[in-house]
This record gives C-alpha cells, structure tokens and sequence, in this order.
DNA sequence: TTCGTTGCAAACATTTTGCAGTTTC
DNA sequence: GAAACTGCAAAATGTTTGCAACGAA
C-alpha cells in the first residue's frame, strides 16, 4: 500500500472516464476509452486505480453483471435497473433503495449493515418491444 | 440442449445438495460436497447442472459474490446480508425486499422487471465484536 | 534520492467447452 | 440405437501480481 500518494496523469484520467458517464462502465470499457489517448496505458493500471478508487469510496459498484464487475460515479446509494437483452445498467433515482429496510433489518437482526444495493433486471422498454417482435 | 431430460444420479445429488442447505453454496462448494461419495464427479458437471438448474427456475442465485456465483435453494424473492467478515450469506426473512418498488418502477419507467435483488453488505454480529476487539 | 506508479507478462481463479466414452430410455 | 450426460483437460475470461523501469516530489 501506498503511504504517501502521488500525482499520476493516467490515474486522473481513469477516474474522469468514470465521472464521465453514466454507463458504469467495466475496467476493459475505461481501457478502451482511453487507449487511443495513451497507447502505452496497461489494462493492470486500470484495474488498480479502479480497485483503489472503490476502496477509498470515490467512486461506487454495481456489482458483477455478466462476468465484469460494473463501476459507478455515483457514491450515493441508488437503485439500479439491468437489461438482459443490450447489457445497459441504468440508474433509477426516485425510487426506494432499501436503506431504510435496511435500518430495520440492521436492528432486528444485529446487524452491521455498511452497504445496500438493490438492482432489478429485465428488459428496457426497447428490448422488450424486439423481444415482443421475435416472438411474433 | 438437450430436448429430451433423462435421469442422472448426479444430477439428482447436486440438486439435493442445494435444497439441503440454506448457506447458499458456490459450484466448488457442492464439489468438495459431493466428492467423497462420487469420487468420479467432475466440476464440469456441476457448473453444467447448476447452470441448467438456474436457467430453469429450480434453484436461485444470489449473484457473484467474492468472485463466485452463490446459488440459493429458495427461488422466490428475498433480501439476502453478505457479511464481509466471514464470508456468510444469510436469508433476511420478514423484511421487504423491493418487489413493490419494482412494480412502481416498472411502471414509471416503462420497464419489463423479472427479477429484483437486494442485498446488505457489513458485519453480522459475531464479526462485529472481533473487529472491535480488534480496533481497542 | 526516495518511493509511488506503471507496463508488461505471467500467474491466478472461476467458469465454459470440445470431445470421446458412458448411460438412459 | 439415438441422444443425453459425464469426465477430463484445454480453453476462455476477468482479474491480480511480481518485477524492473519510470516519474513525481
């Protein structure tokens, strides 16, 4: 582990790539982006800027969504919408995410709860109008 | 795929390892399970059967957890708590699980929801006390 | 000069797959 | 006998890591 941090151009990149958008993007997502910028940029810098980032709370996970683990900007606790047929994983604000279920359980079973994540899954509105087709 | 489904004892036992536990269990887990009575069982096997499981609604999955899928006996919703001291993942019985919010979501955003899953992430008790042990 | 950061490639862990032999029906 | 199922081992995939070179302070 590092003490002391340093400055680091590439690092910087990497985390305005995730501030950037809204697609949490996978670590080989972030790679690809930025590779025509810096072509020697390596796919293990990626990943441990990204590790380090979610460590340290700067940036947020979806968690592991068909085989990647999935990156967010977005710190907040929200809930999260994944579409099986594109692969999108959308944020859903305005909607309950479980924290204060999360409060009860916590009480109720002696729980130390530091994390809520409530995704759905299922199709977006375009894909199930393709699907309807298909079928069809 | 196999059109027409035959018997295999295996199969059978995988199954039953699954329905016999409630610690949601990874595919190595139901191997080294499993094993000791059919020395010859290979792991392939158990993803291959787990997976077809899964795909058919049989058995559940609480998703991808410390780098493993973790399967669930139980197929109808409920919250699960990871606790990341020990590894644990429990069923929280009795605490809503996001289901209604689904709906009001689905309909809000013109989503097609099939699954919901909420998950706590923290400390069960136990953990809790050797952490703060730990700490003093 | 120190030590954090990186590229590279090898290592790793989990899961999938091709194929030949076995089993079910 | 046809087709599903399995063991085995290789391959595929995503991620981590060791190390020497590089770069920031």
């Amino acid at each position: 582990m590092a003490l002391v941090k340093r400055y680091s151009k590439k690092r910087e990149a990497i985390l305005e790539v995730i501030q950037g958008t809204d697609i949490h993007p996978s670590a080989e997502w972030v790679y690809q982006r930025l590779k025509p910028e810096y072509p020697d940029l390596s796919l293990g810098t990626v990943y441990r800027n990204l590790t380090a980032f979610r460590q340290e709370g700067i940036i947020g996970s979806v968690g592991v969504i068909c085989g990647q683990e999935r990156f967010d900007r977005m710190v907040a606790p929200h809930t999260h919408f994944f579409c099986r047929g594109c692969g999108r994983v959308e944020d859903l604000f305005e909607v309950d995410n479980g924290e204060a279920v999360a409060q009860q359980a916590a009480e109720k079973f002696g729980l130390y709860i530091e994390q809520t994540r409530l995704t759905f899954e299922g199709l977006c509105e375009d894909c199930l109008q393709s699907e309807k087709k298909k079928l069809s």
